[in-house]
DNA sequence: TATTTTCTTGCAAAGCCTTCCAAAATCTTC
DNA sequence: GAAGATTTTGGAAGGCTTTGCAAGAAAATA
């Protein structure tokens, strides 16, 4: 039998199956583990099935959520951990502005039982909470920009040019020594309104934003009161915010 | 068994389960309590489940979050068959403006190929356009109204006093030969505001709310240009409001 | 506070993956 | 058709990940 062949019958197996272990394979193909397993390699390059220790898995039926939610993301172990950090500085009580992107929304997801009133732009992290009526939630206004669900556009940045909260919490595209960056001018109306609207400005990145430059500038560092990262953020990185007299903390 | 198919049981037992326990969970997949214990942690940071003492419970998946969506109401059938005859209406190419609550969701869903435009009040609605970037999705400003995940309050409000577009679609809690009735203040300033933006208004009513009055009045007969029902809707009823100059739909 | 249950942490065993190598099969070239 | 080069295959050694267990810490219960 070809390799062709036998991929096609391995792709067509787990058709069915949706999982399927490697000896499992290898039988049903007839040819040894390894070189199941190295056609499984190629097969996951072509993106038509995902590998998993000891196996593989069908590519799951594209879901009609937004690109992030919560699987499926990068650096999960991390932003969970930032996550969790973030949400303990904030104090019982205090009123919360939420940015949008894959970081922040696990912020929220650790926030749910400390805040009574959060504002978002974020339409995963009104999903989050709008189904509870546990705290309230304020959504402001503005168009979807699609794959995000972030709501952008002049009505976005008014909501938040009226509104104070206690604290303000974003992540961006880039953190350098020259302050923070961030992909697309949309996005930056909005956080700059966030950060005008708010007492304390916390940033949130993972370590791979730390010496990052994305398109566009955002904000000096004057303009950040905390920021919250992960473990591997390099550490003299670190120490020159502090001696700019930023809070930096290191989740873990 | 590999780790990703076990976790994924897990998941789905929890589906059924609301509840498990550590040992209930251990038992199902064939594994040990640490390695549950293990994937739970995983999968409670990538937002599936939440951790409890002594095992998980489920969290509501996003698409079934707000007491509607799309199942899980009465009147499917006849429902189904109002959104497609409503969104049958619309010209290719004006812009919509889109009401809360579980019929106009129907709606909805049979729009997406039509309109390019579409501004609503509506977690749901916007849920079901955001992921894709076929149409725009102007989304109001506002407070979340905890269970149906509608917008309220005078963010919305004022979103929708800003805005002009071709049609108003809405929904209501009853209608009279004296006019549209619904349950809440708070519904009726944003319904109000819909109308007033919108050149054309067709409102959406199941059998169900023909001769019903609910808590407070919405508007007069002559704030209707179309109504849209279903093949159950008392026709003595439809006969009098077509005398009244009103275009009336029924679906079927 | 005392007791039980559950969680965390560290560790050793088992399983899986990568890397490398030699044999087999296939393709080139003459 | 034959010799050599290339690709594919199956297997083995070593490294990494996962798994199950046990002991101490933390939390819930009474």
């Amino acid at each position: 039998m070809s390799a062709e062949q036998r991929q096609q019958r391995i792709a067509a197996y787990l058709h069915k199956a949706e999982f399927a272990s490697l000896e499992e394979l290898a039988r049903h193909v007839g040819a040894s583990v390894s070189t199941v397993r190295r056609d499984l390699t190629t097969l996951a390059a072509t993106g038509s099935l995902r590998r998993t220790h000891g196996g593989a898995r069908l590519i799951p039926a594209p879901s009609e959520e937004f690109a992030f939610s919560s699987r499926n993301t990068h650096q999960l172990e991390e932003k969970d951990a930032i996550g969790r950090a973030c949400a303990e500085l904030i104090q019982p009580g205090q009123s919360i502005i939420l940015d949008a992107g894959t970081t922040i929304y696990h912020v929220a997801r650790h926030l749910e039982e400390r805040v009574p009133q959060i504002i978002t732009n974020s339409l995963p992290v009104a999903n989050l909470f709008g189904a509870t009526n546990r705290l309230e939630v304020i959504v402001s206004g503005g168009v979807i920009y699609p794959r995000l669900g972030v709501l952008v556009g002049p009505l976005a940045v008014e909501a938040f040019t009226k509104i104070h909260a206690d604290v303000a919490i974003l992540s961006g595209g880039g953190l350098t020594l020259g302050g923070v960056s961030n992909s697309h001018g949309l996005l930056i109306d909005i956080q700059r309104a966030m950060i005008k609207a708010a007492h304390r400005v916390i940033f949130c990145f993972d370590n791979t934003k730390f010496g990052r430059q994305s398109v566009l500038p955002l904000c000096g560092l004057d303009c950040i009161d905390t920021v919250v990262t992960d473990a591997k953020a390099p550490r003299e990185l670190v120490a020159q915010l502090r001696k700019k007299n930023i809070e930096v903390i290191v989740a873990r």
